[in-house]
DNA sequence: CCGTATCCCCTAGGATACTG
DNA sequence: CAGTATCCTAGGGGATACGG
């Protein structure tokens, strides 16, 4: 019996990445980032029912998980855009594969 | 436009299997259940700080959402084991890939 | 336009204790 | 062994209002 790999196997801290894909929206805000970068209000207003003040949490921790970036461009007047990272490009792909799963077994 | 339709349900659905997977210990309960058939105790003494109320919610919405099945051996005493679905076990080797890119990206 | 702060309610989930 | 019942608190998240 190896004790000491099942504590480090199965007392693992609880992910951030898991954190905040569990939370409401996140979903939506992911999969709505992989088909085009956007404005903190174009994301906003196309996902219906999503308050700002969640969006706003919401983008900050996927920004500490480096899914999403944010990037201020310089022009005038000023815009911020969000887009997801490499490793958001990859994370939202195997999103697709769950909701690929469970469309199958639906 | 219906209006009511939205009121009600936000347009789009939460799904249930994205609230069950960001709930706490459900990763670490599926990471188990990949490995080996378990019955209850075995899952609550290998995860550790895994209180026995929690285990008991989460196993019945993974049983609702058809990634875990539970099976009464009629022994005596009889047991009850918990294992992986065929869908809970694609979905463990999704959430795998999840895991892969985190310790990927550290 | 791009957010943040605040308030408030409701649910998740840990501790504990108890049943078949 | 295999859970369920209860209680309690911490935090999620919606509405509203406000700052840059």
């Amino acid at each position: 019996m190896k004790e000491s790999l099942i504590e480090t196997t199965y007392s693992t801290e609880w992910s951030g990445i898991w954190q905040v894909l569990g939370c409401k929206w996140t979903f939506h805000i992911l999969r709505f980032l992989a088909v085009q970068d956007a404005q903190f209000n174009q994301i906003q207003t196309a996902i219906d029912g999503l308050p700002a003040s969640t969006l706003s949490t919401r983008l900050k921790a996927l920004e500490e998980e480096r899914i999403v970036s944010r990037t201020v461009e310089d022009s005038s007047p000023p815009t911020v855009e969000y887009s997801l990272t490499e490793k958001g490009t990859e994370l939202a792909a195997i999103i697709e594969q769950i909701e690929e799963l469970e469309s199958r077994y639906a």
